[in-house]
RNA sequence: GGGCCCUUAGCUCAGGUGGUUAGAGCGCACCCCUGAUAAGGGUGAGGUCCGUGGUUCGAGUCCACGAGGGCCCA
């Protein structure tokens, strides 16, 4: 069977799809998850659940590549694995949009509702978004076991997170906390600290109210405090200052006011007499009256000066209003201080009764009423907006409020050092992950874990209202046993609210009937307890340590050091105190093309579907797979485009070239040198490899060069993916698909074009052939769409025995050994027609025009040995010479001009620099001919003093002799001979023939292998032309004949004027059918 | 205020453990090739390697301080 045509305009978001369907209905995928079933080796990967609440973006995409490009590496190596998908299921996330759907405004309308439809309702939408989260990664070619994902929300991880916060509580850790903490109204619940991201702040602009509180005893002398948040002047109890700081008795209009000094000229306005100074120490102990004294709350409260350090005075006045209901520090000072704790609003951020004219007002509304009351008092002082960056809710948006609640925690200062000595067990990429985990665990609170809400884990915690004991039921079976009340209710559902809600249990003090509290858990909770939910912990202690810890977990670092990683580490450590993961890759953030973050909004958001269908999925791939994982990404339809023109067509070409080219010739893999066997068997695993340099089967030089540098990249990405550093694969597979492209193939081009099959068109095709069947493999865990392509085209349809898919094959190894001279030999071959070309370039003599001879001067005569001859060869014909010669100086080809520096010169010798001038015109020449690469020039001046001058201190320079063009540097020149001579230019002419003809081919809609008749005017220096290189004309342009004289008519005539050396020639060509052996 | 990271060509980025004259892609200028062709390739211009000081025979690379930016935490 000969291989398919390829088009080279190919549609690769089509051809996707249609690989994706054949995988799947020919139960490709369903055999690459069986491949290793049996496999003693095991490689363990654990997934982060993707969040099941939207349709999957393009930043998932990157993680989603890395958690793929592993797992079919290591499918490929032959390791067991489970596959496992993970999303995550509950949380406020989900509620919001369900909220959000069904119109609700806040948890009312969710009891309203009544709390079991609206879970049923989250968990629909879950399901659904899991749906569409998976066939959207099955396009991105991610391979898992999609029909065994595991979700968050199933009955066996919140029992598994029983089974801990049990553990927790045995231990003493968990507890719990009457706080103050940032509160979302309309959510009704607390915000934890790890929840206020930075992006949860945001500026805005608020009602800022200064105040004057008359102080006891003291008459018309006042307090000034600054408040943004006039609402919890109504739950004031007191005002600290700082006791070293220097406050002033400053006079204005009659009054005396105390403030810090350093912000009198700020906060006074207007004309200020200062009576004295006084330290902050003194004014503890002053009594005031309080803002709101006559609200019903604030009877019998004394509010008091006391002294605080963390006063500044910087901003307000240096008085600090204090309210322990309402502000996380405020509260800190209530104990020491024994200060009475006002809570003025409810769940939904509206007062309470006992705040009189106040009551049934949202806190939101209340600033100007506020400003108002205290004006008509008398007590404003000043009122002006302000604009600061102020906490939002994370997931609505709303102003965050501080409020007074009782929430759950888990104690953090017993497992730090733990915590600690696990996570130095752990191998984190990049680097810095370690440290910022640690300063993460250094700096950690204790982990609130309820919420006030109703889709989450059922917090199991049963706490007796009558004497306060509580305890925490581990699992399905102790919560059976325990009940006594309520089982037939739950009995048959999840493990969640409202059902759960349903049991009582006998309290163990006091013998009451006690309900679980009404708290859920939060989310992360449900992601860290994966390691021991999903791999069976509850069930198989034994089968469980088969996977754990997982080899490898990566995920998106800007939050999950503080998220997922984090929760995995305070569970791990109470449950087994270990690493739940042997290396964890971070990897940064998305944005758009040009560096800005992506927002919807912003209009720069590229939909994953979208990226998939107009860049297609192995480009998305290739993108995020070279890129640094330490740093942000610019994601976009340009850098795709790049990816496209830099690597995928490329690629493509160079294998449309490969199968163009067999089908003309008839060449099949049979007919190689040496078969290569792609399947499972493999190269030899050890021994050694075949040799490049002595491969005696006809290969060039050319071939062994490609096959030492194919053996170099296999051996480096297994390298680098066994580290888990995919762009350092990436890289220098891109690398060696460039040199295949513009060196191999532009190199052996004729080899594959000439008629006659010789051993050096079957090296030729061979090679090429083993290249990119290894590179189909080499290429499949990163763009598993074009490798298999690859593949099934060059693999499949030639060898039924050969495994069905790339992606069932092994991994390569490499086949060849390395002959790192010949590499270097062929890079020095490249480098001097980089130098030649440059030279031509200067003499502005085109490649088509032939010239006599070239002279290498080469210091380390690598080219001038036999062996290489073939190089040199190269050499002659990409610069289009009739000689490649030799010479061991420069010298004899110009004048070498060594010029000094002065400008670094004259610093460094200062009065000397006129002899180091004379030196150097007197023996700068012999002086650089004679100075190794690399070192500096010792220069002996008249005195016999000797000098070293750096080799960027002197301007050497080549004037060449005429009809003399060259280039070089350090040792490695190239000079060309530029005198033209007739036949020189008749030959120039000849290609430029050649050349014209060609075009004129491609115009006239010939076939590549269609063969012509040449019919040309009668003219003197055509005829010489024709009869000095017709030979090689014919041959170029694929013609039988070129005859003198007017073509006949007919339909596969064409006729032409061209232009040549400036003169008009009138030109037929007939079509006479393909070249016989070359048909199609 | 603390921790971590970044700063290299107009733009986006590479540059193990210090070592010739700091590289690539894109863009730009000029050009080539024309049997990969709605492609491909070459040459060239373009650099205060953020700044200052230090270690060293030698620093883009190591150290200290500083500037700007990012992430995280207070």
């Amino acid at each position: 069977m000969p291989f398919q045509s390829v088009d080279t305009r190919v549609d690769f978001a089509a051809q996707e799809r249609a690989l994706g369907v054949w995988w799947q209905s020919s139960g490709i995928l369903a055999k690459y998850l069986a491949r290793n079933a049996r496999s003693r080796r095991r490689w363990s990967f654990l997934d982060g659940p993707i969040t099941a609440n939207n349709p999957m973006g393009v930043h998932h995409a990157w993680g989603r590549t890395y958690k793929d490009l592993f797992c079919r590496y290591h499918t490929m190596l032959g390791h067991r694995q489970r596959y496992q998908n993970g999303f995550d299921c509950q949380g406020l996330w989900v509620e919001v949009e369900v909220e959000k759907e069904l119109g609700f405004t806040s948890k009312r309308d969710i009891e309203r509702f009544g709390i079991a439809e609206f879970v049923e309702r989250c968990k629909a939408r879950v399901l659904r978004y899991a749906a569409i989260q998976t066939q959207q990664s099955l396009r991105l070619g991610h391979w898992m076991d999609w029909d065994n994902s595991y979700y968050t929300m199933s009955c066996e991880n919140n029992y598994s997170i029983w089974m801990f916060l049990r553990r927790c509580w045995e231990r003493g850790l968990l507890y719990k906390g009457h706080d103050v903490m940032p509160w979302c109204p309309r959510c009704s619940t607390g915000i934890s600290e790890h929840e206020i991201v930075t992006e949860g702040y945001q500026e805005v602009s608020h009602l800022s109210v200064t105040v004057r509180l008359p102080i006891a005893g003291r008459p018309n002398e006042y307090l000034l405090v600054w408040t943004t948040t006039p609402w919890t002047l109504a739950a004031n109890v007191a005002v600290a200052v700082h006791p070293d700081l220097v406050y002033v008795e400053a006079q204005q209009d009659g009054r005396s006011y105390y403030v810090v000094r350093d912000r009198m000229r700020d906060v006074l306005q207007g004309k200020v007499r200062v009576a004295r100074e006084l330290p902050g120490s003194a004014l503890v102990g002053w009594e005031y009256e309080g803002p709101f004294d006559a609200l019903p709350a604030q009877q019998g409260v004394v509010h008091r000066v006391i002294p605080w350090a963390d006063v500044s005075a910087v901003e307000g006045t240096g008085l600090v209003h204090i309210a322990p209901g309402c502000g996380a520090e405020d509260f800190a000072l209530a104990s020491p201080h024994n200060l009475p704790v006002l809570a003025p609003i409810d769940e939904f951020g509206v007062f309470t009764d006992e705040y009189d004219w106040l009551r049934g007002r949202h806190v939101y509304d209340v600033a100007e009423r506020i400003r108002d009351n205290l004006h008509e008092r008398g007590l404003l002082y000043r009122a002006e907006e302000y604009t600061h960056r102020y906490p939002m809710c994370w997931r609505c948006g709303s102003e965050l409020v501080f409020r007074l609640v009782d929430e759950w925690f888990i104690s953090m200062e017993p497992l730090r050092e733990p915590m600690m000595a696990v996570t130095r067990q752990i191998r984190w990429i990049p680097e810095f992950g370690l440290e910022r985990e640690l300063d993460w665990l250094r700096n950690m609170h204790d982990w609130m874990i309820s919420k006030k809400r109703y889709w989450g884990l059922a917090l199991p915690i049963w706490e007796c209202r009558a004497c306060g004991t509580f305890e925490v039921i581990g699992s399905e079976d102790e919560l059976r046993a325990r009940a006594i009340e309520g089982w037939d209710a739950f009995a048959g559902h999840t493990p969640h609210r409202p059902w759960l809600d349903a049991i009582k249990i006998r309290c163990p003090g006091c013998g009451a009937p006690v309900s679980r509290i009404a708290d859920v858990g939060n989310p992360w909770l449900d992601a860290g307890i994966v390691p021991y939910s999903t791999l069976g912990y509850r069930q198989n202690r034994r089968a469980w340590e088969q996977w754990f810890p997982a080899d490898f977990i990566t995920e998106a670092f800007p939050g999950q050091y503080r998220n997922w990683f984090y929760s995995m580490l305070v569970m791990s450590t109470v449950l087994e105190n270990r690493e739940p993961y042997r290396t964890c890759l971070g990897h940064a953030m998305v944005r758009d093309e040009h560096g800005r973050e992506m927002h919807k909004s912003w209009g720069n958001m590229i939909e994953f579907n979208d990226a998939a269908e107009k860049m297609g999925a192995d480009v998305v791939r290739w993108l995020y797979a070279a890129q640094n994982p330490a740093q942000t990404v610019n994601f976009g339809y340009g850098p795709g485009d790049d990816v496209r023109r830099r690597f995928i067509l490329p690629l493509w070409n160079v294998y449309a070239f490969l199968v163009t080219y067999a089908t003309l010739d008839g060449w099949t893999p049979e007919l190689a040198a040496s078969r290569v066997v792609p399947g499972r068997a493999r190269a030899p695993r050890r021994g050694p490899a075949r040799d490049a340099a002595g491969a005696a089967d006809g290969r060039s030089l050319l071939d062994r060069w490609i096959l030492s540098r194919l053996a170099d990249v296999v051996a480096t990405a297994r390298a680098r993916l066994d580290d888990y550093d995919v762009a350092g694969a990436a890289r220098p597979i891109e690398r060696f698909v460039d040199d295949l492209s513009v060196w191999y193939v532009r190199r052996g081009r004729r080899r594959y074009w000439k008629s006659e099959v010789d051993a050096d068109k079957r090296a030729a095709y061979g090679t090429l052939y083993e290249v990119l069947v290894t590179l189909a493999r080499l290429l499949a865990p990163f763009v598993p769409f074009l490798a298999e392509a690859l593949y099934q085209n060059l693999v499949r349809s030639v060898d039924a025995a050969a495994p069905e898919s790339v992606h069932l094959c092994d991994y390569p190894a490499p086949a060849w050994r390395r002959d790192a001279r010949l590499e270097d030999a062929m890079e020095r071959a490249r480098s001097l027609i980089s130098l030649g070309r440059a030279a031509r370039n200067a003499a502005k003599l085109r490649v088509r025009q032939p010239l006599a001879a070239a002279t290498v001067v080469e210091r380390s005569r690598m080219l001038a040995a036999p062996k290489y001859r073939e190089l040199v060869e190269h050499v002659r014909e990409e610069l289009n010479v009739k000689e490649v010669r030799f010479a061991r100086a420069v010298t004899g080809l110009g004048r070498l001009e060594v010029r000094p520096r002065f400008n670094l010169l004259g610093p460094k010798f200062g009065g000397e620099l006129t002899k180091i001038v004379e030196a150097l015109r007197a023996q700068g020449e012999a002086l650089v001919a004679r100075t190794p690469e690399a070192e500096p020039y010792r220069l002996t001046l008249s005195d016999d003093r000797e000098v070293v001058l750096e080799r960027a201190e002197v301007d050497v320079r080549m004037h060449w002799n005429a009809g003399i063009e060259g280039a070089g540097e350090s040792g490695n020149w190239i000079a060309l001979d530029t005198s033209l001579t007739p036949s020189l230019v008749q030959e120039g002419l000849a290609r430029e023939l050649v050349h014209q003809i060609q075009q004129w081919r491609k115009e006239a809609g010939l076939e590549i292998a269609d063969r012509i008749t040449l019919y040309y005017p009668d003219d003197a220096a055509l005829a010489d032309l024709l009869s000095a290189h017709g030979e090689y004309v014919l041959r170029e342009i694929l013609a039988h004949d070129a005859r003198p004289g007017a073509a006949p008519e007919g339909p596969d005539v064409h006729r032409k004027t061209l232009r040549l050396d400036g003169r008009e020639v009138a030109l037929a060509i007939v079509r006479a059918g393909p070249e016989p052996g070359k048909t199609e």
